[in-house]
This record gives structure tokens, C-alpha cells and sequence, in this order.
DNA sequence: TAGCCGTGGAG
DNA sequence: TCTCCAAGGCT
């Protein structure tokens, strides 16, 4: 007599993982025929090349991360060698990839691989989640990537071709919903190499195919099983995704005050950083808030600087 | 949890 | 020109 593994009897679990038992293949092969060939992919990239990857490509495109990792990964090979230096260096070789706490965070998850997991990325999803920086995606993500382990890896990416594939609907909801979650779950192939490549295999498909604007499905390996192409593609219904507005925003002022400082030798004067911005409440609350941030240090005599510890 | 946090390319 | 979007995390 067999003990049922399932912890639920619902029947709609059962459909659930036909449906992903029907979706692997068709995917995995895709993938391992299409996949590009992205530097944190190699095995040489090993663990640290792979969060460093994470880390930068988080809302940021692939092409703008390429040379900026290729850089960083020379001159830190390894994460105690990023934290031996100053936080503000990690910001600087940051350069323009944008939302600069990042590099901030990835400085202070390698001082903590290096203090606490011996300078080795740690593999435990719990230790990674741990860290500055890294969320329950990135958490899934090197787990899954680095030490190919069965995770749900749920990024934008693999939310869209759910939603599609399975939901029939042609986006996501705004934020991660417990249904996704439960979704991503019964889809992942039980064993942990067919995992880690369902996750790998997913995420670019949604990345080259099941794109947001102008999918192709005349490509997709899974079009004849996708419910939303199969209900003829009904346009997104409810509140319309916002957009992010920029210009005007305190996201400006800070991006122009922080190139200010990353392109500086030395302590910058208030009066240059003065001149970025007209508007002088705006200005004053921007270069406030970098400083609470940690992104930039106050020095005596009006002096800013990109921080040292 | 909704809002905030950069930047630049594509259509 | 303007809108949308790109491997999220944090509070």
C-alpha cells in the first residue's frame, strides 16, 4: 500500500502538475537549444559570478549588465575581495546601471560571506535569504543556478509565461501573489537537475519569447498548450500596471548628484553638487537622503564624498 | 502593502 | 516626444 505524497487530494493539484509534466520537455529542450550564452552561465562564473549577475540584473537589462560584470568580476574575483574595499569603490564601479543601493547591498553581502560563511557564497536558501540584498527571487535564483538546487524561481520573467501558460491571462498581478507562488510550486519538475533547468529554461523563454510587448508565438515551443493564446489572447482587463514617472522625481535629483560624486577624485563642494538641481527643497532632500542611505558621506566644511565605511 | 529606489533603449 | 519596460528588495 502506497501512502498518498500529496498533502492535498485537490484535483486541481493533479491538473496542475499534468500540466507541468507537459510543459518540461517542450521547454528544456528549447532552452538548451537557444539558450544564450551569458558569462554568469559558464561554470566559470561559480557561485560568486552568479550573485554578482543577480544582483545586477535586477530591473536592469542583460546588455547594460555584460560589461559592468565583466569588470567587476575582474577586479573581485572573490567576495572577500570586494569587501576589502570601501563601499563607495562598489558604487563607483557600479557606474550607471541605477539603483546604486544595490551595490551598496552586494558590498555588504560579500563583507558577510566573508565574515560569516568563510568568503564562500553560502548555498543554503535560508543563508542567502539572509543577506543585504537578496530577496526570496535572488534567495531561489543562486540557489537554483549556482548549486542547482529545486527551487520555485519566480522573477518577472517566469511570472508572465505562467500567467499566460497556465493562467490564460496576459499579465501577472501587480505583486507576487500566494496563488503564483502555489502555481510556481506545482509546476517545478521533481527532481533537481530537471529544476534547475525548468527554472533556467522558463526564465528565458520569458526573456526571448513570452516577452511582455510583442511575444512570438509563432516560436514558442508551448503555444499549442498556452491557455491564453488558446482563449485568443484577451487583452489585459483591470487597473492599468503603472507606470513610473522619472522626470522631476527625487530619483533624478539623487541619480544627478550620485554621478556627481562617482566621477570625483575627491570631496565635492556643495556648490558643485548645488548646480545639479535648480530647485533647492528637492535638492536638499535628495542629497539628505543619499546620505541616509549610506551613498554618500558628509564631510566638515560642506564636503561630499561617496562613502568610505 | 503600496510606494520608493536609476537608467537608458525600444517602439 | 513619450510611454513602457528590464533576472527586485526594502519598508
Amino acid at each position: 500500500m502506497t501512502v498518498p505524497t500529496k498533502p492535498t487530494s485537490s484535483a486541481q493539484a493533479d491538473a496542475l502538475g499534468a500540466l507541468g509534466a507537459d510543459l518540461h520537455a517542450p521547454v528544456i529542450d528549447w532552452f538548451e537549444e537557444n539558450a544564450r550564452d551569458l558569462p554568469w552561465r559558464r561554470a566559470e562564473a561559480g557561485s560568486w559570478g552568479v550573485m554578482v549577475s543577480e544582483f545586477m540584473l535586477q530591473q536592469t537589462p542583460v546588455n547594460r549588465v555584460l560589461p559592468v560584470y565583466e569588470q567587476w568580476l575582474a577586479r573581485w574575483p572573490r567576495p572577500a575581495d570586494l569587501a576589502a574595499e570601501a563601499p563607495g569603490e562598489a558604487v563607483r564601479a557600479w557606474g550607471r546601471l541605477g539603483y546604486p543601493r544595490r551595490a551598496l547591498r552586494l558590498h555588504g553581502a560579500a563583507v558577510a560571506i566573508t565574515e560569516r560563511h568563510g568568503g564562500d557564497v553560502p548555498a543554503e536558501h535560508a543563508q542567502l535569504l539572509a543577506l543585504p540584498g537578496i530577496g526570496e527571487y535572488t534567495a531561489a535564483a543562486v540557489a537554483s543556478f549556482a548549486y542547482g538546487q529545486r527551487h520555485a524561481v519566480l522573477d518577472t520573467n517566469v511570472r508572465r509565461v505562467f500567467a499566460r501558460a497556465a493562467s490564460g491571462v496576459q499579465y501577472p498581478p501587480n505583486a507576487t501573489t500566494a496563488a503564483e507562488r502555489k502555481l510556481a510550486r506545482a509546476l517545478l519538475p521533481d527532481d533537481e537537475r530537471t529544476a534547475s533547468l525548468w527554472a533556467a529554461a522558463s526564465m528565458e523563454l520569458g526573456a526571448l519569447i513570452c516577452t511582455a510587448k510583442n511575444e512570438s508565438c509563432v516560436r514558442c515551443p508551448i503555444a499549442s498548450r498556452c491557455a491564453w493564446r488558446l482563449a485568443g489572447k484577451p487583452a489585459h482587463e483591470g487597473p492599468p500596471r503603472r507606470g513610473q514617472t522619472y522626470a522631476g522625481t527625487d530619483r533624478q535629483v539623487r541619480g544627478r548628484l550620485l554621478a556627481v560624486l562617482r566621477e570625483a577624485v575627491a570631496p565635492v563642494p556643495q556648490s558643485v553638487l548645488d548646480r545639479v538641481w535648480e530647485e533647492p527643497v528637492q535638492r536638499a532632500r535628495a542629497l539628505d537622503g543619499l546620505v541616509a542611505d549610506g551613498l554618500a558621506e558628509p564631510l566638515a566644511g560642506g564636503l561630499y564624498r561617496l562613502p568610505l565605511a
